[in-house]
DNA sequence: GGTTAGCAGTCGGTAGACTTGACTGCTAAC
DNA sequence: GTTAGCAGTCAAGTCTACCGACTGCTAACC
């Protein structure tokens, strides 16, 4: 064995020692572990190797080697093998077939409690992205009269998902003309998406025309929103406060999550074909310093329509969230293909 | 000023120095900021007297005093006013007014918004309890065929809620059959809850009949479902670590809130007409013994349908939280009563 | 009786000195 | 290139002493 092999093998050594233990991990506890037959002097002698390039680093003088992000990199990069199951156990992968099996929820609750699902297995916060309402065709648009001068206008998606806008008409408006625009807007926007720029022609009726308008405006706008986020197993953000030292950064987080609009975007950028690995100050945001992301996105008839993911801190165990995020996006699109 | 008169202002200054700086209180401090013309001592006397009625306690024995439950009782109920609004500031008043005149959603998304408002004036976490679906009624039933084998049942109801759920049918049912059981359901349970104990009568047309049983089944078993819980600022408790020392606490704090069942059958059983506040160990769950929760019902033309509340640390703001959940709360059943 | 000043006693918190133990880095030998 | 051994460093724990912030009590006072 070559001496940069050998140096991988006690960086590997020290990653996974430091997930277990979340201390500093000391030369003689990677001579002891790694398997290497060479004594505790060799590995300090790579560990130093190793800290001049960046892999590793010192609390303080005399203290073990904590993996610095760049070392969390090389180790799943090199060591973690994204389309190895096994990283999960037998009783998650059979909680995620039941999951699959038993669910019969509209689309917003289904993708929730699969946030809920990714975040029992893993222990970590999870997050689930939903499909873009423009990634769906209408099915059928509603204007239902909720009481004198409300009309409640509903889009059904063919996904499943739903769109609602309340809007306010005048109160003489008479039910004929709500009932024509109606079906305007549904032979109008029937299956093509709520942004598909189409302008309805008009009936002729002003009352009627004016009410096709206000709702398409209000369809449309509404499905220009951020995409939809679901979260699960926040509560485990506060759990970890070893990891996130101050209980400060802990709370950052969470109203990171409840924003949304943050991590809905992050997501978005990181997102590329395969399983993603972002880790530390590698996504550019500052309060998630301390935090990695693994992400899979998911497909529905071949196309990638949303994502989910796992939020943890980057003393997390990665061969695992991997395993997790893989079966659970693969499952999900499955299911939301048929 | 008689010698209880006076115990109750020091029991009072406790409360209120307590509360700004989260330190036990001690008799020079009640003394000085009390506006009694009494000394040091005399205040000494009256809380050994207050320790021994149970009102304060000391943490250890040369500690100032902290206020008890019961103490914090004493003085909600003795000094503070639900009806006084000017525990909000002007710049919260007009923040809840700007938003209820500037919010157009539908009913799910006001309620979500609406926590967070309260959340916001408050910096505490806040609650919303929305409208149990059956205290609603049906406008229209929709059955929306989604892809080859599945229909997609909704209920839209009057206050502006959407129920929804995915049927698994027979791949070769006709379009007509799907149509024809739409407008029966829609006949059978327009104007009624979905609780309502209506049985369809058959039309004679068996796959039309099965669909109308299922979606039947479906929406009302869905109904069956616990009241919807509104969560906002979920992240201010992990902010509030002085209040729950143990970080665990926290943490199982948001777990509760996330599971979402403890907290509204709490919500449920505390409400009564008014303006209520339990206080720490007053509600019987072990997790929110250092807790306090301040809750307002709303009306919808005049019936109660809902709460709002916040919950935040024993050493909380009383004034400020009871005048906010009482205007929100009135505000909000300003908007759906109309 | 109620109120006050004064004093002794209690206890938490902080600062400093010291010890221990877990590391590393270095060097010299293998 | 590897190893053993040794000196050096530093965090963390323990012990001490001390200060300051309280209270409780008592005796005097109004």
């Amino acid at each position: 064995m070559g001496v940069d092999e050998r140096r991988g093998e006690v960086l590997r050594a020290i990653v996974e020692e430091h997930i277990q233990t979340a201390a500093p991990v000391s030369s003689q506890a990677v001579a002891r572990a790694s398997g290497l037959k060479v004594s505790s002097a060799t590995v300090r002698n790579d560990m130093t190797a190793l800290e001049r390039d960046g892999y590793v680093s010192q609390p303080h003088t005399s203290a073990g080697r904590v993996p610095t992000d760049r070392g969390y990199r090389y180790f799943v990069d090199r060591f973690a093998d994204p389309s190895a199951i096994d990283g999960l156990g037998i009783n998650h992968q059979r909680a995620v077939s039941e999951f699959f099996r038993g669910t019969h929820n509209a689309l917003e609750e289904l993708l929730h409690e699969t946030s809920g699902l990714l975040a029992r297995i893993t222990q970590h916060a999870a997050v689930v992205v939903g499909p873009p309402p423009e990634s769906a065709r209408v099915r059928r648009v509603d204007l239902v009269p909720l009481q004198q001068g409300q009309v409640l206008a509903i889009a059904v998606l063919s996904n499943g998902g739903v769109e609602r806008e309340l809007l306010a008409v005048d109160p003489e408006l008479a039910i004929e003309n709500i009932v024509a625009a109606e079906s305007v807007l549904t032979n109008l926007l029937s299956d093509s998406t709520l942004h598909a720029p189409v302008t309805p022609t008009p009936t002729g009726n002003a009352a009627t025309d004016e009410l096709v308008n206000a709702a398409h405006n209000a369809l449309q706008r509404r499905a220009e929103h951020m995409d939809p986020l679901y979260v699960g197993g926040a509560s485990r953000i506060a759990q970890e406060q070893d990891a996130f030292a101050a209980t400060h950064t802990a709370a950052t987080l969470l109203e990171l999550l409840e924003q949304q609009v943050v991590v809905v975007s992050l997501v978005r950028n990181l997102l590329d074909s395969g399983v993603t690995v972002s880790i530390g100050a590698e996504h550019r945001i500052d309060e998630l310093r301390d935090c990695s992301l693994v992400l899979a996105p998911y497909r529905i008839e071949g196309e990638v329509v949303g994502t989910v993911g796992v939020l943890g801190p980057t003393r997390m165990d990665y061969q695992q969230a991997l395993a997790a995020v893989a079966t659970v996006s693969q499952q999900l699109g499955l299911l939301l293909s048929k």
